[in-house]
DNA sequence: AATGAATGAGGCTTCATTCAT
DNA sequence: TATGAATGAAGCCTCATTCAT
């Protein structure tokens, strides 16, 4: 007699289905109240799991948060490393651009969450060194167009990369706390202005 | 040569020093541990006074960091709205970019405090008014611009503001996380790439 | 004979357990040290449980004083409502009397901290709707007694009743402060006596 | 040069005064808010005086609530003392009947103080021992009566005692709690009542 | 002697974490 | 393995008391 199913038969999700729904609920939760403003408890109840369950995929909350900031971040890095060098200068830019709208569009509360700040006493040494790991990847793209000419060279590429990122950033959390609308062509026109971050500046 | 005694005559040590040490105290530890992970007596022994006397002048938590955060703000006012219109465009934006470096420079715990965003959840309406109404005065100068045919007329002036702010907060922001190492002539070069967002971009 | 298992067999104790235990401490303490003086560790610590456990229950102090407050007040009214108003007035009087000495000695701690009136700064609205709705039936037993002609005339309903109140309560409260020793004929006495009150007094 | 009178010239008050004033005080806030509900800072602003003169007068907040306790039952205990048991007895009651009333119309603070009970907490030796002595000497004048056959036998003469008084206390709660309004016609039939509680019994 | 600012112990409450079922 | 009731440490705040002036 066959049994190995019979876990599915009752329904009991698997592991990593029940690992995702902590997590993805923990996002939400973060997203709307801050990582402080939320409880294990309430975490759990999104989940739609007990508040002990949680702790037998993340020993803490700390680890939580940890492995909510991981997960975004590295969705972050596969879009900053996509960058398809081999296209124009612009093309490139406007790609990863693109991408990144697509991100913050199709997942505001990640994007949220990372925008808010108050996840930062709670990151761990993994989670810092993720960081610090993507915007190199970034800033080799912006050497090369220096390289070639195409970008100012007054401006080391990790600086270029700092302004770009903050006011990327800055655009969507803007728009996010009601000081902003932002239409298709603000975006297309920020993504421009952006750009003219990288020219070579002809001061007037 | 007699120094003034009325204070000393007096006696009772100025109320205002305490409350100064406490919101000094407070900012601090805000800006180290965050709005949440800062207790109010870990304030208070930072102050070197008594649990209760935070009280004394802060009726409590949230009123404190509406205290520490329209100090702040108020600076930041100071400075964005002592835009001198009336010089050349880019010496004008070179000047509000100078003050700006100074402040984060001289307070860069304030800095630091207003950039993190778990402040949010404890102001009140008189903290979010003087928030809504700092950002107009500053878009105006770039409206002038714009009409002049200085500055790109394909953004709006609110939405180029969002883009300047962000990337000059996240070239301090990376400096504090350790991410750069400004120098003066990174920041002028800094200075000068943020300015090239205003300018109408010839796109390669 | 099997004992009925079902919940031995659900396992987790059955949370009025719990809640009872607090109420039951809560009511020991409170008539012990006044409802300003109980604090809520140590109300958790009589009912053997932790102190985070009472506010699974109660959402605040004030919540469970008025939850002790009503248990007992609603025993009261359960006494107070059972005249037997088709009998011999006497009779009847004699019964109240000694349905409430029966209270008094079954639970003295939820008598007296009726008594006490420290609690009072923490009921609700609806504890005072209770406490006001008790009397008026109460009194209405009286005032049908005066249109008898049983009980004199010359006192509202509401006027006796406090008296008699008064009389009863405090008779047991010197009792419980170590004024009295009261034997079971003392008791009666002191009924009879309290009945005179009722009566048309020709003085002599 | 005659100097002794400096200090009124200044306005200071004797100190005599301001322990007084901070008596007022107290029972003031005591029977407004509570024992509990009342702070030492409240108190002296009440009072006109610094916090740090209470204690003065009065070593701790204890020792205040003592000090207004036996004040006032000092009062009680002169009114109750001055039964004149030489007139006809139901003169001499009417007599102490009267004296009780005018005392809770004129100190109705007073009056409340000692009926609500949250001060039992507080008190002292000193302070029980005086309410223990009071009784005895009222008692004895019930007991002469019921010797002289006036007053029912059954009866001893602190139980009769404590039920006349639980019913006078009573009246006037009911009163300042909003459950009655009381003319001097309803005060004088319940004096007539109560009385009623001290003469034989002929049970109906 | 008088003041009131300062203090810190202690109370109420929350919530991360544990553990019996 | 999953649950959620239970726990108690820790945070915010009050207020009796002290003490510098």
């Amino acid at each position: 007699m066959g049994m190995p199913k019979i876990s599915a038969v009752h329904g009991k999700r698997e592991p990593e289905v029940k690992q995702q729904a902590v997590l993805d609920a923990a996002l939400d939760i973060f997203a709307e109240s801050g990582v402080f403003g939320a409880s294990m408890p309430a975490i759990a109840k999104r989940a739609k799991v007990g508040t002990g369950t949680i702790y037998r995929y993340f020993p803490s909350k700390e680890a939580l948060v940890n492995a909510v900031y991981l997960r975004e971040k590295l969705m972050l890095r596969q879009i900053l490393e996509a960058v398809q060098a081999h296209l124009a200068p612009k093309v490139a830019f406007d790609g990863i651009w693109k991408r990144l709208v697509d991100y913050v569009r199709r997942r505001p509360q990640g994007f949220r969450f990372l925008e808010m700040q108050d996840h930062l006493p709670y990151l761990d040494a993994d989670s810092r060194a993720l960081e610090a790991e993507i915007l190199p990847g970034v800033a080799g793209f912006f050497a090369g167009l220096q390289h070639e000419g195409v970008v100012r060279r007054d401006l080391r590429p990790d600086v270029l990369l700092a302004l770009i990122w903050g006011a990327f950033v800055n655009l969507f959390k803007a728009e996010r706390g009601g000081y902003l609308r932002l239409t298709d062509s603000d975006i297309a026109a920020a993504r421009d202005a952006t750009w003219g971050m990288c020219l070579r500046g002809e001061q007037p």
